[in-house]
DNA sequence: GATGCGATTATGTATAGACAATTAAACTGG
DNA sequence: CCAGTTTAATTGTCTATACATAATCGCATC
């Protein structure tokens, strides 16, 4: 066991005794000098502890006022997007990219102006469909996207892989199959996919949008939540 | 404009080098006693500017090695979970909740064991329904419900107002609506509906297990990630 | 009562210095 | 040239103190 910094011991205390539920949401933490007190150390060293909790949410500070257990607001949940490629591998299934599409044209889609490189193809499980993904990509913002060879690599596995992302937005929602997605999925048109729209940006440009149909049964997003920051 | 403190200041500087690209990943970043000489502080308030970047995972930080810009990895996104009442609020609808079912029992679901209080019902928006829920809570952990009026409330408006949970998984799927189901929420069978399932614990216990059928064409969740935590 | 204003209190930020822990790099002996 | 040892650079933590800032409380006044 190597020993826990003062600043961290105190920070688990607090943190203890409120997610045990003794200190309910409301509560009044000591203040800083009871603390100081308490663990006979500087105010730094609380206030450090302090600060990290408030940061976490788990408290709210208020000047003259004291420190409180914060009540429970929108759970802000983590969710994961890595790469399909990676992901899939990581559940020790067979991976596979099929590029169906491939063209250089100027956008007429406002969300991504000016010259893009169009991309659809499918990413397969075990030689199984899993997702169809139809993407563009600034042509302005990702010049070398033009030399990548993107019916060996995923577009999405090259970017990761070359392209540092600033900003991003996911929207998930349900959609049912169109024809056109069903052959490409090998699903009966109407079945429910799980769709994922994805825009990134560098720096207040746009970067790519990339909209993904997963066939519900095969795919699933998981968010997690811990409060520790474990 | 009030001036930001220089903590700050510093920690803001230096991130606009990392997004705007010119510090690509793994560039070496000033040593705090660089960055002291710079700016013409103390170490400590450079070593705040540096450990927030490094919490906030845009660098990486390593004793006498120095500190570097963090390789990105998996596009981690925040997945806002708000309480529906308030989100539906928050759109300037009229929310309404309909409870259709609540039962104590013993639960025979294996991820919520015990004794449970079930309930099933209709999240509204303008009148019009919005999503079905099907909610397991452990009167164990919480004895108090079942003195709530979940008529009145949602049971995910009181829990989220009086126990606080210190961690919670979501899964995130697209399902077509059991014959059941679309006539709770009145749509046809096999249309497409966004399921999240939550489940929720405090201190490893299981509080609560929740599935709500989105209607797709009503709803969408939304996943940001900005690198700035603005 | 209602209103305005000063006093008080808790947090927010910063300083300057000290020692500890880690580990890359230089050095040394075989 | 390699392996083990020493050195030194860099971050991690902590102290003690100081002043700034925000907001509540209470008092005086209208």
């Amino acid at each position: 066991m190597t020993a826990l910094p003062l600043n961290a011991r105190i920070r688990r205390e607090i943190e203890a005794q409120i997610l045990s539920g003794a200190w309910p949401p409301g509560t009044k933490v000591p203040g800083e000098v009871a603390l100081m007190a308490q663990y006979g150390c500087a105010r730094m060293t609380v206030n450090k502890a302090l600060s990290a909790l408030a940061g976490a949410g788990l408290v709210t500070r208020k000047r003259r006022a004291g420190t409180f257990v914060a009540r429970p607001r929108a759970q802000s949940m983590v969710l994961e997007i890595t790469d399909l490629a990676r992901e899939v591998a990581a559940r020790g299934q067979a991976y596979e990219w099929r590029l169906l599409r491939r063209a250089e044209r100027r956008s007429d889609n406002p969300a991504m102006p000016g010259q893009v490189l169009e991309t659809e193809g499918v990413h397969y499980a075990d030689h199984a469909p899993l997702a169809f993904e139809h993407r563009l990509i600034s042509t302005a913002q990702v010049p070398a996207i033009l030399t990548a060879d993107l019916a060996q690599t995923a577009p999405g596995t090259w970017l990761l892989a070359h392209v540092p992302w600033t900003e991003a937005e996911n929207r998930i929602t349900a959609t049912a199959a169109s024809p056109a997605l069903a052959r490409a999925l090998g699903i009966a048109p109407g079945d429910p996919c799980l769709t994922v729209t994805r825009r990134t940006w560098r720096a207040a440009a746009p970067v790519t949008l990339v909209t993904q149909h997963f066939i519900a049964e095969r795919h699933e997003l998981v968010a997690r939540f811990g409060a520790a920051g474990v």
